[in-house]
DNA sequence: GCCAACGTTGGC
DNA sequence: GCCAACGTTGGC
């Protein structure tokens, strides 16, 4: 059974538009600094696990698409390299530091809007809504992905 | 721009 | 190991 995901991405530097105007419908899912979510990579994610691709710190903020996981976990090259901003001077390539991992577009929706998902009883407790949360990649359980979806496919959408 | 909340850093 | 200071996130 694959596991479900919410992964933020800014749409100013990735939006659900610029996954889909990619080779492939694929981008490499870099820039990810906290261990937590580094770890959500390295230790859970699998080939086929489904994303909700959110869009975050944007006028509208929500879930913009449906995504999944499309590769194995590889060194985040963004860490090696001294003009990014996510250049990490400590990490090496004999010991990477930071990962990445390759996202397909599945679907662009119709935008699942933060407010929405704040007023859905049956996402109350989705870890990205819990007060405080700052995760850039948060786990969603299967009756949450299941919620989500008759959401956007159903009477609301 | 504001600010609450959180993670990281670094002195001790 | 503690914890204050600082930087970042991200909604509003």
């Amino acid at each position: 059974m694959p596991n479900y995901w919410l992964m933020k991405s800014e749409p100013d530097e990735a939006s659900i538009d610029d996954l889909a105007a990619a080779p492939h419908q694929t981008l490499p899912w870099t820039g990810v600094r906290n261990y937590q979510a580094r770890n959500f990579m390295r230790d859970e994610m699998r080939p086929g696990d489904g994303v909700l691709f959110y869009h975050s710190s944007c006028a509208q903020p929500g879930v913009a698409g449906l995504a999944h996981i499309a590769g194995r976990v590889t060194a985040d090259e963004t860490q090696f390299d001294a003009a990014s901003p996510y250049h990490d001077a400590k990490s090496t390539r004999a010991a990477p530091r930071w990962l990445q991992i390759d996202v397909q577009l599945v679907r662009k929706t119709r935008l699942l809007s933060l407010a929405e998902m704040r007023e859905a009883p049956e996402l109350a407790d989705m870890r990205v809504l819990q007060r405080g949360n700052r995760l850039s990649i948060t786990p969603v359980t299967p009756q949450q992905w299941a919620a989500v979806l008759r959401r956007l496919d159903g009477e609301a959408a």
